[in-house]
DNA sequence: CATGAATGAGGATTCATTCAT
DNA sequence: TATGAATGAATCCTCATTCAT
């Protein structure tokens, strides 16, 4: 137990400044000497747990990617309505990506980056099903627009990408009027 | 003439091979060593254009950037009306992104990733003006929700940048009949 | 201990290799890469025991010149009449100019040129007191002419300097008559 | 004319900056940009005046070296005395060494320094020739102590770069007093 | 004579990774 | 399991030198 415990803290010490480092500074620029000591590990414990710089990424990456739509569909039931699940879910979105920032903006570098290995994309995308399935019942019932998820997703749910980044740029300081905003600009691009 | 127009010829050279080679492996994984050999230049001769690699890399986003709006305004004309401006710019803007979409992969890397400097950052925001004064006068007129530029932004135009990913990936292939779903999509986020 | 004294090993072939090269090709001259191959080491093992290529000189300095006054003040006692302790640490002197040649000429490259730090310099200069000491009493007992501490120094110590480089030069041969000869210049320059 | 004024201007104009940045940085740090830019010539020109790097110290050394035997024996006349002879000639180094300080220094630097070829160094002792020829005469009338010309020089004429380097590293400042006890030192060295 | 643009070779330094302990 | 020392390869950048004009 204890020993394993310890094993599972320093991977997660790893990933944690793993995240940090990476948004600060960028994959390439972020030395493993350095996620190391943040880490306070030897660099080369860090292979005792990944294989490489890249698997280390890949499976930063991947736990994110779990942790966003764990976040996402927390609470989250079929019992809802169309709008009501939908409304759930994207409030949970949001709060993430705006909450959990650093994890939001890892993932954004990795999305828009081509440091991630294809591989690791597609198994991080998977999570998502729920939410299809919400859009799925969206357009059966006539509620949804039937557009093809991708722009359903790009209109109702990434914009919040941009968002998080304006945000954390500092160049905008998002409030409880502005989501009521965005949520109502989400729906609008999406609903019937 | 001949001597500047070859040195202009480099520079652009310069420019296309980083483009290129930034859009494929990242900007640290970028060797100047192969951004020479690309452009058919010694590394040295590099230097003679920029000042070192980050500012290659900001000059490069600057240009851009550029590229980005002069593309977007092209034969717009303040005498349409709110909704035609709009159509007009947006279809430019998505035509950019789907078409020019090296350039668009460079600035999505760039605008996600702390790989340029604040103050080209700033530079390359100046020029969506045209855009802003657009929304200006439809917010005036009643047809643009009063929401704020940012907002406006992210649900009306970024959503082409997601959809330009996808298409990249080659995970989604985008033909008019989306194009048209996707206006419908970023219209009806803001019209009133 | 093994391992500690391999690392004591390391510097100080690092530090050897480094006046070695520097005396034979000059500070700029001398590629970080020479030294390392010269102390049987990978590059990257210089920057593990000294900052960067300046702070190797710098220290390099710091501990010839220590050598050289641990050589000047051996077995010197206050004791001795001022003659004969000038006699003795003189001697001593001559013999670490010429005989550890290979240091001195380091040291003299340092001292004319601009490629030490004005901190480490300093830090060098401290640890000659034992000579102002037998100097202050010279010139208390008027043995020793009352003359600034400079001008003694360099009338009565640094031609051995000048010496040293000619016999390096090999333009030069010292014989035990031309010592003699030299410390009875060196003496009368000072004695009153 | 005007056009061969022109080139002696350059050919001199980079001499000074070759001492100027040799100086300041050593003699491996001092690009042959920056020479030329000091020397408003473009880097290609050089070589319209020296053939290499090695050529232009090298050439620089010797020019040094007799504007340096030049300024010696100014005025001078084997008519004086040996000490009157000396001192006049002493005096004339001193007044290099201290005012014409950015050649001293150069000279020390090389002198000091593998950065001169053995044959320039050869080519630039020669010119010492009077100073010897008096000291012979010395030697002969027994005024001064017959000791080797390198020892003669070591202990009543080098001792002046020590302390010009002290001077101009502005641990020390020499006054008139000084100076009459620097040459008391220098005299009581060699005469007899 | 004079130049500024161009360059290939080389230098200091960093980094992902390994290995002896 | 954990480490810190060690490293070779690679990176950014500079520089002495050349060449077309």
């Amino acid at each position: 137990m204890a020993t394993l415990q310890k094993s599972i803290d320093k991977r997660n010490a790893l990933i944690k400044a793993t995240i940090d480092l990476v948004n600060n500074n960028g994959f390439h620029a972020t030395a493993m000497n350095k996620i190391a000591k943040m880490a306070n590990v030897s660099p080369a414990t860090i292979y005792l747990y990944f294989e490489n710089k890249q698997d280390l990424v890949n499976q930063t990456y991947i736990e994110v990617k779990a942790k966003y739509s764990d976040y996402a569909f927390k609470n989250y039931t079929e019992k809802l309505s169309v709008e009501d699940g939908f409304k759930h879910i994207w409030k949970r979105i949001a709060d993430f990506k705006l909450i959990e920032c650093e994890n939001a903006f890892f993932l954004a570098q990795c999305d828009n980056t081509p440091i991630i290995d294809e591989e690791s994309r597609q198994e991080g995308i998977k999570h998502l099903q729920p939410l299809l399935d919400l859009w799925a019942r969206g357009k059966k019932e006539g509620i949804i627009k039937p557009f093809s998820d991708y722009i359903l997703y790009a209109y109702s749910i990434n914009p919040l990408s941009f968002l998080m980044m304006a945000q954390k740029r500092e160049t905008f300081k998002l409030n409880n009027e502005h989501m009521e905003e965005a949520f109502q600009a989400a729906w609008n691009s999406i609903k019937n």
